[in-house]
DNA sequence: AGGATCACG
DNA sequence: ACGTACGTGATCCTG
């Protein structure tokens, strides 16, 4: 028999690992019904990774059967006092089975046996017919079967990692021969398994007497050769307990199965079930693996789909498009302010028409057919389409519908940027995504093939034309309708102008930052060089953890996974022990300038304009908060003078104007006041009170304001902040610096001075207990399935985002409702006034000076008045030449 | 690709 | 006894 090669895994220790393997992700690891998946997905990288190393010829995953076992009937206690298996967990075991059946590898059980017997008996087997066995588990009591031809593979850390134990291994480990181990734990015991041993014999000593001895029975035929010794006393006491023990570690090899080696062909992966698998556990990259394998056959789910290349010989066809179509333009790259223009299509009930050609679009035709205000057009990234459009000329406002703000509004969750994977997330199978068709990474490009790229982008028409009733009736079932048809429809359009306005940037003054920078940062580089001792690079965590807390020998407070922490709390801490560390944070913060807002801004003004055009992403927060990125001018330095100086590089772009700037006060206490209507809190706003301050009289029990030193109300602001984000003693403690303790009495007093707040905070984590989600002011949903997870730590930080989730996403509601009234009031009054950005609470205009007086009065009084709540809201107005001198 | 750090609300 | 404040994005280093 030529290298006949069995692979055996212990599929409960396996899965277990797996499942606290990838733990902290568990909320990210779940399908489309809800099932969590990290136990299977760790499981299929342990499978891929061992398959790989031994290439079996036979393969079998061995399950325990259940709770009773021999071992129980010779041992009440075994296995006992364990914590039940996390429900979590548990409802993966049956679909692991699935992935086996897909990977071609039979499973086996028992009754009144254990994995671990199934193995042993299998591999004893196998080892007598001269096969070479791999066991793999996350037990390290396997390692009990290890010989010259038994490897067994632990688990270590994750689990695609093993550690291979040879006889050699073992003894190079424990110092003992695999069939000691048996020995080892019958004089040690095993917590985790709840068997005894030897009182106050442990791993180490069992090793030193086995040393000696070899066994138990050697041990216990030598006992009157011991000297006197509490060990002696133990060893006798115990003896019982000792052989019991053993017992109970001893795999039986001769168990009673029901397979044989002939049963344990392995088969391969299956190629149609892994897929039809991979796709119910919503595993991507193990599909696009599969995809990527030689002799993959590409599934044949999408129906054929006839389209009509448009030209300019047959574009009067459209013409005869009446009602509702779909229209879908390609711009393949992220950023589609610069993308190239792959093609288009439009149509509707199986008439579908695509080109390649852009310049079509710009026919007469299509101009009618975008300035129809009658005609309903559905898309996929309306904003996107818009500022397409927009690049090409054609100006489109009767967008009507679109799929991708609907499938956000549904579930922040479960969304997606690429049309197929949100279809096929809402059921609809008839589309590829644009990773099968286009490729990924590198290799990424649009079909140079009519019919594999026209088959795509009919689909893709097809597809917006069947989510979106489907998709308008679920948003009417959540009573979202509104927000969808009157906030974020609209907002698309308000947020594509915003983009395609851009901001001017005055790259003079930024090159002229980054000259400063360049000096001051080479003279601090050589100080700290200096100081050092030696030249290595200031950025690198490693190095410069390596450099103070070894070589200089400064006291490490905290460590982060990968060594000591250097962040700025750290280095705060160790100011004044050496002169280097005041270096190194200048260092720090300039080089942060430097790298992020000087040079990275210059990296994306354009050219044509002198402006840099930001992507606002609409559909990707949690919360319903915009984000902006390429670049983000959401972070934009204010803090600190030295960063802050990089908005005076924002300015007008044209002459006589000013940048002018509104912002919301606390609005999001204002809201919290609303929500919780909390009387005291009301008050304070109805006052026009300065909250933190009347939240210090509060919380410390002053007579009045005039007690409020500003220590006290840097402490109450705190809280106030605590509050709105789902209050911890000890996260204020580290906030403030204060014991951990205190901080409990602060929150304690708040929650008695502020009793509407507590009674908020326990009945939205009720909420969210009950319904599984909790919602804005406009009803946006925000989905925590984690509220109820047995895991303290996912649990606890879903009942801070219960808590926090309304307040910030009502205060997204109220800017957004702003802004489009805004858009609307600019564009009704014929205004030259632009609006540019959006910063969370505040919005920032380009005003030519003459409209200025009439901004300033319009502006704070659209804000104030976006949302009617139970107390006011305030709007505070600054301007200036530039965005530093707006304030 | 992921972690550490740091910029903003 | 857990290990901790909410929401983001860009840059750099490391494996």
């Amino acid at each position: 028999m030529a290298n006949k090669k069995l692979l055996l895994i212990d599929g409960n220790s396996v899965a277990f690992r797996a499942f606290f393997a990838l733990h902290n992700a568990l909320s990210k690891f779940t399908n489309q019904d809800g099932l969590h998946t990290n136990a299977i997905y760790g499981f299929n990288k342990m499978l891929d990774h061992i398959l790989e190393i031994t290439k079996p010829t036979d393969a079998l995953v061995a399950f325990d059967a259940g709770k009773t076992t021999f071992r129980t009937e010779m041992f009440d206690g075994y296995k006992g006092g364990r914590s039940k298996t996390p429900p979590e967990l548990s409802e993966q075991m049956p679909y692991l089975r699935q992935l086996l059946a897909g990977y071609g590898i039979k499973t086996y059980e028992l009754t009144n046996y254990e994995a671990d017997d199934i193995i042993g008996t299998l591999s004893k087997e196998a080892e007598q017919t001269g096969y070479e066995v791999t066991v793999v588990t996350g037990d390290r009591d396997l390692t009990q079967l290890a010989s010259e031809q038994t490897t067994v593979a632990v688990t270590v850390k994750g689990v695609s990692e093993v550690e291979h134990y040879t006889p050699a291994h073992v003894k190079e480990k424990l110092g003992l021969a695999p069939n000691q181990i048996i020995d080892m734990k019958g004089l040690a015991g095993d917590t985790s398994d709840n068997y005894p041993g030897v009182t106050k014999v442990g791993e180490k000593t069992a090793i030193k007497l086995l040393q000696q001895y070899g066994t138990v029975e050697g041990v216990y035929e030598h006992l009157d050769d011991m000297k006197a010794s509490k060990l002696k006393e133990h060893l006798i006491a115990d003896q019982a307990n000792a052989f019991l023990s053993k017992k109970l570690a001893t795999i039986n090899r001769a168990a009673p199965i029901k397979v044989g080696l002939s049963d344990l062909t392995y088969e391969g992966k299956q190629q149609t079930e892994l897929v039809d698998f991979y796709e119910r556990m919503n595993f991507q990259s193990f599909l696009n693996q599969m995809r990527a394998t030689e002799g993959f056959a590409e599934k044949q789910t999408i129906k054929d789909i006839t389209y009509t290349i448009l030209t300019d010989k047959n574009i009067a066809e459209i013409e005869k498009l009446t009602g509702e179509i779909s229209f879908y333009l390609e711009l393949p790259e992220k950023n589609y302010h610069t993308s190239d223009f792959a093609g288009f299509g439009i149509g509707h009930e199986e008439e579908w028409y695509v080109s390649r050609d852009i310049e079509l679009l710009r026919h007469s035709i299509f101009k009618k057919i975008f300035r129809d205000s009658q005609r309903q057009i559905n898309v996929f990234d309306l904003k996107r389409t818009y500022v397409g459009l927009n690049r090409l000329g054609i100006s489109f406002e009767n967008g009507r519908n679109d799929v991708l703000l609907q499938s956000y509004l549904l579930d922040t969750n479960d969304n997606s940027n690429d049309l197929g994977a949100l279809a096929h997330r809402h059921g609809y199978q008839e589309i590829s995504t644009d990773e099968e068709v286009y490729g990924t990474g590198v290799k990424r490009q649009i079909p140079a093939n009519d019919a594999v790229f026209f088959k795509h982008l009919a689909a893709k028409l097809r597809a917006i034309e069947n989510l979106v009733p489907q998709l308008q009736a679920e948003l009417k079932q959540n009573q979202q309708i509104e927000l969808y048809t009157n906030i974020e429809l609209p907002l698309a359009l308000v947020l594509a102008k915003m983009e395609i306005a851009g901001i001017r940037v005055d790259t003079k003054r930024l090159e002229q930052m980054e000259s400063e920078f360049t000096e001051r940062l080479s003279e601090i580089e050589q100080m700290i060089y200096n100081e050092a001792g030696e030249t290595f690079n200031i950025k690198s965590t490693k190095q410069l953890g390596h450099v103070l807390f070894e070589k200089l020998g400064l006291p490490s407070s905290k460590k982060t996974k990968t060594g000591y922490s250097t962040a700025v709390s750290v280095l705060e801490g160790l100011r004044g022990q050496a002169p280097i560390i005041d270096n190194i944070l200048s260092y720090r913060q300039i080089s942060k300038i430097q790298s992020t807002y000087v040079k990275g801004l210059l990296k994306v003004v354009h050219s044509t304009d002198q402006k840099v055009h930001t992507t606002y992403l609409q559909t990707l927060t949690q919360t319903g908060r915009l984000s902006s990125i390429d670049p983000n001018l959401q972070n934009i330095p204010i803090r600190l003078e030295e960063g802050r100086k990089i908005r005076q590089a924002f300015v007008p772009s044209h002459a006589h104007a000013q940048i002018f700037s509104s912002d919301y006060s606390q609005i999001e206490l204002r809201v919290l006041a609303h929500i919780t209507g909390d009387k005291n809190l009301q008050d304070a706003f109805k006052n026009d009170e300065d909250i933190h301050a009347s939240t210090a009289v509060r919380i410390f029990g002053l007579k009045d304001a005039s007690e409020v030193t500003p220590n006290i109300r840097r402490q109450a602001k705190a809280v106030n902040f605590g509050i709105v984000y789902g209050i911890s003693d000890y996260g204020l403690s580290q906030n403030i610096g204060i014991s951990r303790k205190q901080a409990k009495t602060f929150i304690d007093t708040y929650f008695q001075e502020f009793p509407g707040v507590k009674s908020y905070i326990d009945r939205i984590v009720a909420t969210a207990r009950e319904q599984g989600y909790v919602e804005t002011i406009a009803h946006r949903r925000r989905y925590l399935p984690d509220v109820n997870s047995s895991n303290h730590n996912q649990r606890a930080f879903a009942e801070r985002t219960a808590m926090n989730t309304p307040i910030q996403g009502s205060a997204a509601d109220i800017i957004k409702i702003a802004m489009i009234q805004m858009q609307k009031k600019l564009e009704e009054l014929h205004l030259q006034t632009k609006m540019l950005l959006q910063v969370h609470d505040e919005l920032i205009f380009e005003v030519p000076d003459d409209e200025l007086a009439q901004i300033q009065k319009l502006v704070p009084s659209v804000m104030d008045s976006a949302i009617k709540l139970d107390v006011p809201l305030k709007v505070e107005s600054a301007f200036g030449k530039n965005w530093y001198d707006a304030k």
